[in-house]
DNA sequence: CTGTTAGCGCTTTCAT
DNA sequence: ATGAAAGCGCTAACAG
């Protein structure tokens, strides 16, 4: 910056004031003075290093987001929601995956609150003890999504699995639909896919159901690969299954695909809901029954709240813990 | 760190000594002090502060990452492989996405930039001037992957997306197909899709056969839907096409439900073939020809070659450039 | 509007 | 093995 300063023959502070956001419209001199210290940082090959006025400043204009994979467009479209919300802010997402994994949690957050994010969004309302203690230590606006948590640690924009799932189930027994079962993981490692299995069964039971049959797939992510297994294994267990609520779509959709390759047909003799609205479920044949929920509004709804958090934060007072229920939709398609 | 300090009873070199990677295996009464200045951390709360040690010390811990969309399990999975090869080193990445948008480019790999990444990885061999210059300007180790660029910046992890594109076309012409239509983006925005197209009209030359009709299904990102659209406009065009390259496999996805839809057997009355090997395609029936790429193997050697470079480079002198040309292998499946 | 000064919290270096 | 001191490059605060 010394450098560029003495280049176009002004001090180390005009630089820095012409390459802080929002330096545009001054007086007609001064922007002059500015396109020529900007010409200057082009000529010179000079980037301004915000690790330096990060750590000047105490703000590092980061937001850490945590997910579980990056490898579900349920997830990545939040985090292209929460881009979305935060980019004009001059804030950089901060990006770290689980991978499903509980032990993973942990580090996770100490490496991201290491970099010392202005505020953190994570997709999960389950945490340990100490990763709860360490994001409260850290005295940042925290989001949770994707769940509606009992005992939030700060914000949330969420929606409840449970409740979607129910519905899916009152549309299925609303179809003519009497034995159905429940394909997916059964494992604490995927919570979202825990509720979406206990609002299945309420919603039976309320219904005056037999009880679904579960069948367990296995560790999160679950694959189209496994939904086909989890439906082979169905029709094993239970000839006279008529619907199988599934956790995600593409579980459902490999469900579907195997039902297809057996000669099933669906929804004739077997009606398949997913969970997501993945877009593979809008596109095959039939398209899938599903619970549509706003993943991008979520990222959205997140991030502007974040942006709101941060603000009163710096003002000295932090935002009172919001709560943001967002809606979700049954699609009722052809696969029911 | 200070409070940790006096809180143990020692001084912030301690601590900082304590908390640095490697730290572990010393002598048991150091061990025993690392373990209590450990605890102390957790008793208050305390998480080391990297924004100042990388100022300090000019080193980030940092490593960008450009790519074009979080929302394509290709790159997620690219996006895997990094993470899996850079973690032991305590590396971080910093993540950014064009969207696709030529113009996005050049501000985010400044904005990433001015972190002081130690490296970058680019899903890209197509840069503006400015963005060489600024990349070369920036003096760390470059990787560009997805593509073999003609005049890279420094290194290479790619692979012909041509010579993999006319490898479908010629198992189509093994087949017995004749008449191959090219179904994608005709975008600069995604000169992989570009490339790909490129390879099947020159293999299409090279066997004599009839130019392909190429259908232009408008900006990347290709959706499933536009593969639906696609195909349906091709139908129109000709009646007598037998066989259909798509850009990708959702593409692909999408022209072989259009297909379901219309009642057009697959593969018997027309072929189709997608690219990318993603978990739609092993899944649908009937299973899509593709081509797999090792989405995560491109990641890993990305990473690895990082990290190596990165090394010489803290050693003083940089690595030469590398090139490392990255396998695909042609899957022949139902669809064809 | 522009310039000067001080200081952010670590780690490197050097001394003990 | 531990401690003391210096310094990284920027921006907030204040002065001109």
């Amino acid at each position: 910056m010394a450098d560029v300063a003495r280049h176009v023959g002004v001090s180390k502070m005009t630089v820095s004031r012409a390459l802080a956001p929002g330096a545009a419209a001054r007086r007609a001199d001064t922007a002059l003075r500015r396109q020529r210290v900007l010409d200057a940082c082009e000529e010179l090959g000079y980037v301004i290093d915000r690790t330096a006025g990060a750590f000047g400043t105490g703000r590092s204009g980061f937001i850490a987001v945590v997910i579980p994979t990056l490898n579900n467009s349920n997830f990545s479209e939040t985090v292209q929601g929460l881009t979305a919300a935060t980019e004009a802010s001059g804030l950089q997402l901060l990006l770290g995956t689980t991978e499903y994994r509980a032990t993973r949690e942990e580090p996770l957050v100490r490496a991201l609150l290491s970099r010392r994010p202005e505020g953190i969004v994570l997709t999960s309302g389950t945490h340990t003890p100490r990763t709860r203690a360490m994001l409260q230590a850290a005295r940042i606006p925290v989001v949770e999504t994707w769940e509606l948590p009992r005992a939030p640690i700060d914000h949330v924009v969420g929606f409840s699995n449970a409740a979607a799932s129910a519905a899916v189930v009152r549309h299925l027994h609303a179809q003519g639909r009497r034995r159905i079962a429940f394909i997916g993981g059964t494992s604490p490692l995927d919570p979202r896919g825990m509720d979406r299995r206990r609002g299945c069964e309420r919603a039976l039971k309320a219904l005056g159901l037999p009880a679904a049959v579960v069948i367990d797939v296995g560790e999160p992510p679950i694959s189209m690969a496994q939904g086909a297994l989890g439906m082979a294994q169905l029709l094993e267990l239970d000839k006279d299954i008529d619907a199988a609520l599934c956790v995600s779509d593409p579980c459902a959709f490999g469900a579907l695909s195997e039902c297809q390759r057996r000669g099933i047909a669906v929804p004739q003799r077997l009606a398949i809901a997913g969970f997501g609205d993945f877009e593979v479920g809008r596109g095959c044949v039939p398209r899938l029954t599903t619970v549509a929920v706003d993943c991008a509004g979520i990222g959205r709804a997140a991030g502007e709240l974040l942006l709101r958090a941060i603000a009163s934060a710096r003002g000295g007072r932090p935002l009172t813990p919001q709560k943001v229920v967002m809606p979700f939709q049954l699609m009722a398609r052809d696969s029911t």
